[in-house]
DNA sequence: GTCTATAAAGCGATAGAC
DNA sequence: GTCTATCGCTTTATAGAC
């Protein structure tokens, strides 16, 4: 359980580097110097697997630090800057890409759909459930929040696409001020 | 040079679905009909010489109907109106993915860099020059040509992330007014 | 738990008949 | 211009030694 720990983010840098399909066992067994006998051990279930729980680790990663914040902070407008504070810091400032977008867009979202819209939901739900303790209402809190998620993952698309991470961080420092208005 | 004109749309459509990596010959000749001994008469060059041609397409398509209105329409808000209503309709309000976001996410990125800065950068620079002409600073012309572009894209992740098409619908509406203020 | 060897299938690409 | 056959390589996955 403990290999295991310290298998998945090395898996996750191979799957964002190069997609789902891209991501071959022969790439992985390389970055985790590892034979693939030794991860067919870990993963009987294959590539799958190994994405399946690279998604959950994420997933559980927001969860705690991003998302029960959200929830459950006394503070609501402390814990949306720890939130935006949270994803500057995971994705590298604009420098790295998010996995949970890189699946959706291509053709393994039919594999993952209930981790990948998962991911999306909880994390709108919990934005959504701080912007109301702020004061704002159900429908203005709605649709800050799609606006939040949205403008993260299109930061990340076009800071990648241009190969300029201050994109990512000007669309946050933007996010926040929109956010908090 | 008819025939290619006929190829490449499907070209397209088969990188959209699976990716660079993940768009094999063999999806790519189920989807055009065409053996592998004509896909290559067609491009020698295989499926790097495919996607290159799929990406000057679909920049020219956008150089056409979407950054020359931009640049040189009298009237600055009609021509933005247009790209809005011709983004709607080219990404099928939400339901069809932007093959350049998609390659700039993958490893692909490195072997079409060039396309793919070049397309939104001059997207940019067309949009920068339309608001301009509606009166706005330089500063805030940038400003919001890049939140427009990020909006977009992330739009269309977040649609397909979460399977709902409707996400890009109301991007865009919200879009519309924030470019106009 | 890790490795090598290997299987079976799929990959991009080429050759050559028609 | 289109096809089939084929090459050489890589892929995922398994088997079995250690």
């Amino acid at each position: 359980m403990t290999d295991r720990a310290r298998l998945l983010p090395q898996l996750g840098e191979v799957f964002r580097a190069h997609g789902y399909e891209g991501a071959s066992l022969a790439l992985i067994s390389q970055a985790t110097a590892l034979g693939k006998g030794s991860l067919y051990h870990f993963f009987p279930g294959g590539k799958q697997q190994m994405a399946a729980e690279v998604l959950a680790e994420i997933d559980a990663w927001f969860e705690h630090n991003i998302f029960a914040p959200l929830r459950d902070d006394d503070d609501p407008a402390r814990a949306i800057a720890a939130m935006l504070k949270g994803v500057d810091s995971y994705f590298r400032s604009g420098n790295r890409v998010c996995l949970v977008g890189v699946i959706a867009l291509g053709h393994a979202r039919d594999i993952f759909a209930d981790a990948v819209n998962g991911y999306f939901a909880r994390w709108q739900d919990a934005l959504v459930s701080a912007l109301r303790r702020t004061g704002q209402s159900p429908a203005m809190a709605r649709k800050r929040s799609e606006d939040a998620l949205l403008t993260i993952q299109g930061a990340l698309v076009l800071a990648r696409a241009r190969d300029d991470a201050a994109i990512f961080t000007r669309a946050l420092a933007d996010l926040k001020a929109r956010l908090l208005a």
